[in-house]
DNA sequence: GCAATAGTTATCGTATACGATTTCGTACTC
DNA sequence: GAGTACGAAATCGTATACGATAACTATTGC
């Protein structure tokens, strides 16, 4: 998803602005807290501080940035509420557009799935989080990118784009996660291929994220004790 | 009287622009397709085109206007398409905050909510489509607004946003439904009052939408010559 | 030694100015 | 007469400039 209509057009500053600093966001160059001095990075990209400006702003609308009038913008954290709040949107939306997926979903689909599928489990032996989190969302796209309704198919988008300025992968957090979601994966496909119901789908696909949720909550209740390996 | 600062402080300009903009869609003085060009807009506010231009773009991450590049601003319409997106993901975001919420809703809330909807019941005498269609939000937002997941609740609003700007009122394209509204609200009350599942609440309240939609659509349908429901 | 206040600095907010792009109208050619 | 090319007008995009606001620091009084 290199995005940008590729089409000759040279970008605007904006754009330029906002594709980078979300790039920032997402690779972890700015970290959650992060003060974004909208002159500094105008100053960065070689560009004046109104298309950076208006490009925070995007990225406010999205939720990566918080902005604090006369005050300043910060790269958004995953306080674990926050984190939460996401998942749980993300699993009521993601839901939803997998299930609204389902029935265009071909045959050539599914088999693209369970191949990533297939290398997310062999994933496991050697656990890389990083790389597993990859296919993860590989995996999680090939599902609901076919939802005919582009704006549930955007709020599943900007989920996702949350959950990626997390830079450590969830499955790091939760390692003994990684296994089960990859049988849920396989129960999931299974219940496309047969054309299940859409509220069974809904029903599996928000299940499968919840527990992904309900996992981290839990390690995050019982490490509490013990204070931060971050 | 538009001057005077609500709360506190005096907001800035942006908001001031992004908060009158807004209201004109609402209240149909820019209806859809309409042309919002920059420099007139500042010059009826009094201010310059750069806070005009960040509330334009915040107005279009909202999905209230629709802008290109070089071109402008109009405000993004009710082809019927829209529509459809909108309330299907309304259907699925609002039911979920409303069983989120549920558990919160307590005794008085109800009993609110049960008076605006005996309002509603009256309403239907002597019809009138956009009091009920005030109404019908008032109702809904009792029931959506204790839902604990801040985005959700976003999500919700600016569903709700969207449809606001369809100035004329849902019910009013198909009278018959609002009977089955106001009937579908008081069973959606008694669940709430009773305890039921939240699934079982989400399911309701996202039907209870749905159905309107369908309403539409089947009204569209028969009315116009109304191509692809999808 | 601590608290309150005044001054300083960093940063944001908005206005103005000008260049870039698109759109529309008109004239010219085939 | 139709199509194309040129040019003018409208509008957007961005840079620069300056005023406004909030955070920070040092100083003074107790």
């Amino acid at each position: 998803m290199t995005e940008t209509a590729t089409a000759a057009g040279p970008r605007s500053k904006s754009e330029q602005a906002y594709a980078a600093v979300k790039a920032r966001i997402v690779d972890g160059t700015y970290s959650p807290g992060y003060r974004l001095v909208l002159a500094k990075i105008a100053e960065d990209l070689g560009v004046s501080v109104v298309p950076v400006r208006e490009a925070i702003r995007r990225l406010e609308a999205e939720g990566l940035v918080k902005f604090e009038r006369n005050v300043g913008a910060t790269v958004s954290g995953i306080d674990p509420t926050e984190y939460l709040y996401t998942m749980q949107t993300l699993s009521i939306v993601e839901g939803a557009a997998t299930a609204l997926s389902a029935p265009l979903i071909g045959a050539a689909d599914v088999a693209r799935a369970r191949a990533v599928n297939e290398e997310m489990r062999d994933c496991l032996e050697h656990f890389d989080p990083v790389r597993f989190t990859r296919l993860n969302q590989d995996f999680h796209s090939i599902l609901f990118e076919h939802c005919p309704n582009p704006h549930i198919l955007d709020l599943v988008h900007r989920g996702w784009n949350r959950l990626a300025s997390l830079r450590s992968s969830t499955f790091r957090f939760v390692p003994g996660r990684a296994r089960d979601s990859v049988d849920e994966h396989e129960a999931l496909l299974r219940l496309i291929e047969t054309g299940a119901a859409a509220d069974e789908i809904e029903k599996a696909a928000r299940l499968h994220r919840s527990a992904t949720l309900d996992a981290y909550l839990a390690q995050a209740a019982s490490t509490e004790q013990q204070p931060a390996q971050q």
